[in-house]
DNA sequence: CCGCCTCGAGGTCT
DNA sequence: CTCGAGGCGG
């Protein structure tokens, strides 16, 4: 029988008391240097261990907890429900605005019956779930939700458990109550993280950090929500008493002191004219932001003015919210058009009426294939939702069914190709519609562009345009075409002077040497991209082995099976083909031998890296070639394989990917570290 | 059969 | 940059 290690549950001494309230001290400046100031001091390990301490401590002499202590963090068991918490002050709503108009319109409200400068405080609006935590006598004692504005919801166990908000005021004197307003929030990373983990564990994930935020807020066991990455930013107060602020400037620096984040593009004492630029530089930046934040607020600076502006019966005056352009947005999907790619798929692609999201005008979008559009049960006419989400790239994300009139109508995949008419043809188990024309005017212009892109010939100056033109005059009509233009020819097109013409015959002929994998891969040939060309190259060297190579050796390769071998030697097989690669050597086309793989350190034999964001000496095709020199491979995406990520600024998915993973991450210091050890 | 990977496709603005 | 399709390899 093991006796029991402590004495339970009797009168602690004045040593642990005096030791208990050393520690909430200490913690409470370390998570604070951590996670508001983001400057440690301590490791992570050192602050475990006074935690812990702190936690027996507390275990044993249950008087000696209190409402602030940092143990409270880790979350308490669960609620039966939330109760119901009256706001002494209202938490308003803002007014919104939408233009640099309305924002001037309510400048000048203002600036009616104020005599002498006036001045605003910005910043960021963030999009997360609005609170109110109240501070007596500096401690914490409730949190409740914005709920209808009167009365909200108690999350004060939860909010405890949020690591960068003070649980006691950093103040010498603090007010006998305040109340300090702001936002709970969930940064894009943490967001990703956990939906990652959620789908992993089969649960539903996450929309968007907002909704995240606000689930694991709304926790009626707070241990769960101590496990989320939740944040908290102070913006405001509600009621105060025994502290006596005159300005935004004041509450800012008063709110900083005290313990608090706040947005660190927050400013205040802005002259109205300088807004704008403001405004324009936080959209600029919106997406860089760690945060999502659909607007600015812009407050009234002094206070004494505030007052008199007062409220309407909904929004204060002295505040407005100038939102941001919206990311989703709603519009009508006028028709479909079909496009003809290189290989001949046929994409059908959504012409909408224009729509502004995210600042920029989005008319088209891609429907992918047909699958896609009965998925969705896309209709032509039918409203649409249209996301920018995170990137550029528009989509269709789904259709608004309640405002279908009868008018729509279904589309169907055209069965000849809308390019050159010929029959198109489903192959068996494929998504894919293609048209299968060898003298297809859509595919030789995509297969031309193809041939001429960076990866492949680099050709400089092969634009859409001008291939467009070369190929619907008969100037070209293979690959071999394009070593034979020349100036005048090139001049005689639209917006083409005898200048770049001539800068563009000198391109072409520059690339007359190519490598093995470049002309491989610009040929087009189904399933070979740049990766499998250059493992092509490395087995055989010249463009005689491989033409005359049969489907075995070429299934021989590391990284071909069976589908890629057939390609490969159907290609091959086919006179006209053969004749285009002849006819390309003939016109003077030189294939430096495939390299042998160079010998020396291959200290990172064996090793996947994934290469994400920007780093700040090397280029990614530094680190890539370095990488691969050394013997490493390179791979596009992050998976349980990969045994490094090496991370620059503006990472996106692929460190979240990392993280979740546990797969090491590394900066470029690092990464050169690496590659100097010997390992 | 499954997980990992590559290929190929798609906007807008600068 | 992101997503789906489909090929590769264990």
């Amino acid at each position: 029988m093991e006796k029991p290690l402590k004495e339970s549950k009797g009168q602690c001494s004045e040593e642990e008391r005096q030791r208990a309230a050393l520690l909430r001290n200490d913690l409470s400046r370390h998570s604070y240097r951590y996670y508001v100031l983001d400057d440690p001091e301590i490791t992570d390990a050192a602050y475990d261990a006074l935690f812990r301490e702190l936690q027996e401590l507390e275990g044993r002499f249950p008087e000696l907890k209190t409402q602030d202590s940092p143990t409270l963090r880790v979350g308490a068991p669960p609620l039966s429900g939330f109760s119901s918490v009256f706001h002494r002050l209202p938490m308003l709503s803002l007014e919104n605005a939408f233009d640099e108009g309305e924002f001037f319109a309510f400048v000048q409200r203002i600036r009616k019956g104020v005599a002498g400068e006036l001045l605003f405080s910005v910043e960021p609006k963030f999009d997360g779930i609005a609170v109110s935590l109240r501070y007596e006598n500096g401690v914490l004692t409730e949190a409740a939700t914005r709920g209808d504005g009167l009365v909200g919801e108690g999350v004060t166990e939860n909010v405890r458990t949020i690591a960068n908000l003070p649980l006691r005021l950093r103040v010498e004197d603090p007010p006998a109550v305040l109340e300090v307003r702001g936002e709970v929030l969930m940064d894009r990373k943490g967001f990703k993280v956990l939906n990652l983990s959620r789908e992993k564990a089969g649960e539903a994930p996450f929309a968007n950090p907002r909704n995240a935020a606000s689930g694991s807020l709304r926790q009626l066991d707070s241990r769960i929500t101590a496990t989320r990455p939740l944040r908290f930013f102070a913006h405001g107060m509600g009621e105060v008493e025994g502290l006596f602020l005159s300005s935004m400037a004041e509450l800012f620096a008063f709110l900083r002191s005290a313990g608090f984040a706040l947005s660190p593009l927050a400013q205040s004492a802005m002259p109205p004219e300088k807004v704008p630029q403001i405004y324009a530089e936080m959209v600029e930046r919106r997406e860089s932001l760690d945060y999502e934040v659909d607007g600015m607020v812009i407050k009234v600076e002094d206070f004494d003015l505030q007052t008199r502006l007062g409220m309407t019966s909904r929004t204060p005056r002295w505040a407005l919210a100038w939102k941001f352009p919206a990311m989703e947005a709603r519009t009508r999907l006028e028709r479909i058009e079909v496009q003809v790619g290189r290989t001949g798929v046929l994409t059908p692609v959504a012409i909408l009426t224009p729509v502004e999201v995210g600042g920029v005008t989005v008319s088209r979008a891609t429907l992918h294939n047909m699958d896609e559009i009965l998925r969705k049960d896309i209709r032509i006419g039918d409203q649409v939702f249209i996301q920018r989400a995170g990137d550029v790239i528009p989509k269709v994300v789904k259709v608004i069914e309640h405002l279908r009139d009868g008018s729509e109508t279904i589309f169907q995949m055209p069965d000849h190709c809308p390019v050159c008419g010929s029959l198109v043809v489903q192959e068996e188990g494929e998504v894919a519609v293609r048209c299968v024309s060898v003298t297809c005017p859509a595919q030789l212009k995509e297969k031309i562009r193809h041939f001429a892109s960076k990866p492949a010939l680099d050709m400089d100056g092969m634009g859409e345009k001008l291939v467009a033109q070369l190929v619907d005059r008969g100037l070209v009509k293979t690959f071999a075409d394009l070593f034979c233009l020349d100036a005048p020819a090139l001049a005689a097109m639209d917006r083409m002077g005898e200048k770049s013409a001539s800068n563009i015959v000198r391109a072409i002929h520059d690339r007359k040497k190519t490598s093995f994998h470049r002309l491989l891969y610009g040929l087009g040939i189904r399933h070979v991209g740049v990766h499998t060309a250059k493992i092509l190259g490395q087995r055989f060297r010249t463009f005689e082995d491989l033409m005359d190579a049969d489907v075995e050796s070429l299934a021989s390769v590391e990284g071909v099976g069976p589908v890629l071998a057939e390609a490969i030697r159907d290609y091959f097989s086919r006179e006209e083909n053969r004749e285009a690669l002849k006819a390309l050597f003939a016109a003077g086309l030189e294939v430096e031998e495939g390299e042998a793989k160079t010998e020396g350190n291959r200290q990172l034999e064996g090793k996947t890296f994934v290469i994400t964001g920007i780093l700040p000496v090397l280029s990614r095709k530094d680190a890539q070639d370095l990488i691969t020199a050394a013997g490493g491979r390179v791979a596009g995406s992050v998976s349980a394989k990969t045994s490094y990520v090496v991370a620059g600024e503006k990472a996106g998915s692929k460190y979240e990917k990392a993280l979740s993973l546990n797969v090491p991450i590394l900066d470029e210091e690092g990464f050169k570290k690496l590659l100097a050890s010997d390992m």
